[in-house]
DNA sequence: GTCAATTACGTTCTCCGTAAGGATG
DNA sequence: CATCCTTACGGAGAACGTAATTGAC
């Protein structure tokens, strides 16, 4: 098998725009007769003449004709990836795919995406909003770089960083006894009408065992979106308990949104990758990016205060 | 300026083929330990990581992708030059362009040609049937690989292999006093009517100094093509002296084409090549074989008998 | 412990530069 | 005689192979 290298076809190429192999080889940054032996290498290899010196031109013949074609076309495509891969190194360019929850991915992310696309003007941003299980499986598949999600600690082939705790937040109709409350603790509920999320989202999950030695009463609802419970709590059919930053759903002027004094009660947001992928500089930046965000304040009790 | 050889071309394809660096090397020829370099090496080039390598699986980075994708390009375009190259140099491929005079291309070359194309099929031939100077000429441009003309010995950048000599015959009508004999002497057409053909042809080059001592008279036609005085001779018009192979142009019937015995009258046919350019193999396999093709025998005298 | 890739090191060999050679205009 | 390419030769460095090392399963 023939080995040719790109110093040689740019050598070529140099040597049909100059037709002297002293500029050509001046142009390539060796002496004249090292482009010389270059030349006749190639011709050895090729097993053809390629070049005809006549001692004062240099002409092509037919054959080599053919091969400054191929290496012109040759040298083009390494130019376009060296310059391509260069950018992608200096996230000039690129395209990072993150997995959010969907509460991540419409409250937490959004500002943060607005920072990056201004510092990373050339990186597309791919933005998929699934549950927990689908978020890590895409990062598994390499659809996603990484996933922003509650979950990932413990699964193997995977590496969880985590970027906040999020508290958790009562909401109940401004008619109900526990509204006007500043702080409740977690026995406060006993006794509530309580609007479960399904079991496979993130919330849930990490309600299940909080709630489960309390003595909640059942409304029989179990629906599967926080702007439901919204609605469900605005008509004061229950009360429930959401993260910080699904309590923008609520309406404030018919839901009271208060505090629950309950530090075991949290949901973690990680940033969630592929053990030995080693991540795009573009989706480096971003998880640094991440890592520097804060996590978000109440955005019940300090609205419009998004940031510290 | 980056440097990559198709080796490591080859080697990044095979290590994504194969997963596995000891396959790839070996499929490479090459130790696991060069291989491992070698992706080392490109990777320090480029300023990225193209694979990821944990211990257990080869997997590429979207980075690795894209360079790959490449590679695989470039790979292609190199395979597939060679194995032009490799066509061009074994006479199995290729074009030959011949520039030859009209007489010589009508009637000397087709079973030359014929010959050429049974032993090279793959060769595509282009035929110039042009004047002695355009010929020259279009071998100086480089449109034609070779001339097969009278002229080429003395011009500068010019190589002229001479292939035989033509011997001219004398042409007249049957009613001509000196249709019947066997061979003339140049000084019997002294006092005849002579057809000129023009000066720029080949024909009409070597003829003139020999026809200059001779006392002919003027019959105020100067022609240009050789049917044209095969046309005039016929209807008694004048007489003529042409080369041997164009005498096929003149009627039997009406026209007596007589030997000249006068070895100092010929017409060279000569291969003119441009010095220092190389033939094309499948060039110098068409002068090859015009080199041991016989000159013509007298179309005339022994019609049907074109070889020897 | 085994397997697979990396690292270390010595050697080989390629490739380049210097300098001399040769041909051409 | 000057220019331009080729050839010869010697040295620097790259690349390869052997072998020891590391790390994962």
């Amino acid at each position: 098998m023939i080995d040719i290298s790109s110093r040689v076809l740019r050598a070529m190429i140099a040597l049909d725009e100059l037709r002297n192999f002293s500029l050509a080889a001046e142009r390539c940054h060796v002496t004249q007769s090292a482009l010389s032996q270059m030349v006749r290498k190639l011709e050895d290899d090729v097993g053809l003449q390629l070049v005809d010196r006549d001692r004062r031109h240099v002409q092509f013949t037919p054959e080599g004709l053919r091969f400054l074609a191929t290496a012109r076309r040759v040298m083009q495509e390494l130019d376009e990836i060296h310059i391509d891969l260069k950018d992608h190194a200096s996230a000039r360019r690129g395209r990072v795919n993150i997995a959010a929850l969907p509460s991540l991915a419409a409250h937490w992310l959004p500002p943060i995406v607005a920072a990056y696309k201004k510092a990373f003007p050339g990186i597309e941003l791919g933005l998929f909003d699934c549950t927990p299980l689908r978020a890590l499986e895409l990062v598994r598949l390499r659809q996603a770089d990484f996933a922003i999600t509650a979950d990932g600690p413990g699964r193997p082939g995977l590496e969880a960083r985590l970027l906040f705790r999020e508290n958790f937040v009562f909401v109940c109709h401004r008619s109900h006894p526990l509204a006007e409350k500043r702080r409740l603790a977690l026995a406060d509920l006993n006794g509530c009408h309580y609007i479960r999320l399904i079991r496979s989202g993130s919330i849930a999950q990490h309600l299940e065992s909080a709630l489960r030695n309390l003595a909640l009463r059942d409304t029989g609802l179990e629906v599967e979106q926080v702007a439901t419970v919204a609605g469900l709590v605005a008509n004061n059919l229950g009360v429930s308990v959401v993260p910080e930053m699904a309590a923008c759903y609520f309406d404030p002027k018919q839901v009271a949104i208060v505090e629950l004094d309950a530090t075991e009660l949290y949901r973690p947001v990680y940033a969630v990758t592929s053990v030995g992928k080693t991540l795009s500089k573009a989706a480096q930046e971003f998880v640094t990016l991440l890592e520097s965000s804060e996590a978000p304040q109440s955005a019940a009790r300090t609205p419009g205060k998004a940031k510290k």
